[in-house]
DNA sequence: GCCAACGTTGGC
DNA sequence: GCCAACGTTGGC
């Protein structure tokens, strides 16, 4: 059952730029039950991901990445030293689960949260611009993947 | 198991 | 920095 993601990151923490620094890079710090859903339950290696800069100036999609790995124990959940601490989860029965992330390419340009809301009406009912939106990796249709890669080539 | 309080996300 | 949305927590 593969699929295609989009995953947001805020680039003052992790950009594309710094995902094509390391190439590979595991994708911690997800805390919400829907987000590790997906990738626990429906990522499989090689799915397409879009990666979503979050938070900043100019928000929107700035790069494909692809899912590289299974899904496995996110190790910052067990550090008492990481931002990401859980003290209630234990190695034996790990709440939290992440996937290795690997750079596919940057987008020529950003393709603006503007924009994509712009051609929302081909994209149908899409959780990245409804309102209040918060959940960090979500699902993308492939017409909706494809038409927001379409922009990528339009003004 | 309800629900108010609280914390976080993320666009603006 | 504001604030709406909404997930989580914890008292009952």
């Amino acid at each position: 059952m593969a699929g295609m993601w989009l995953m947001k990151s805020e680039p003052d923490e992790f950009s594309i730029d710094a995902l094509a620094e390391v190439t590979h890079e595991p994708w911690t710090g997800v805390r919400n039950y829907q987000a590790r859903n997906f990738m626990r339950d429906a990522m499989r290696v090689g799915d397409p991901v879009l990666f979503y800069h979050s938070n900043c100036a100019q928000p929107g999609v700035a790069g494909i990445a692809e899912v590289a790995s299974a899904a496995y124990p996110d190790p910052t959940q067990f550090d008492p030293d990481s931002a990401y601490y859980d003290p209630k989860s234990t190695r034996s029965a790990p709440r939290w689960l992440l996937v290795d992330i690997r750079f596919v390419r940057r987008c020529k340009r950003v393709i603006t949260l503007d924009a994509i809301r712009s051609a929302a009406e081909p994209l149908g009912d899409f959780a990245l611009i409804r309102r209040g939106n918060r959940l960090s990796v979500l699902p993308v249709t492939a017409a909706q993947y494809q038409h927001i890669l379409s922009l990528e080539h339009t003004a």
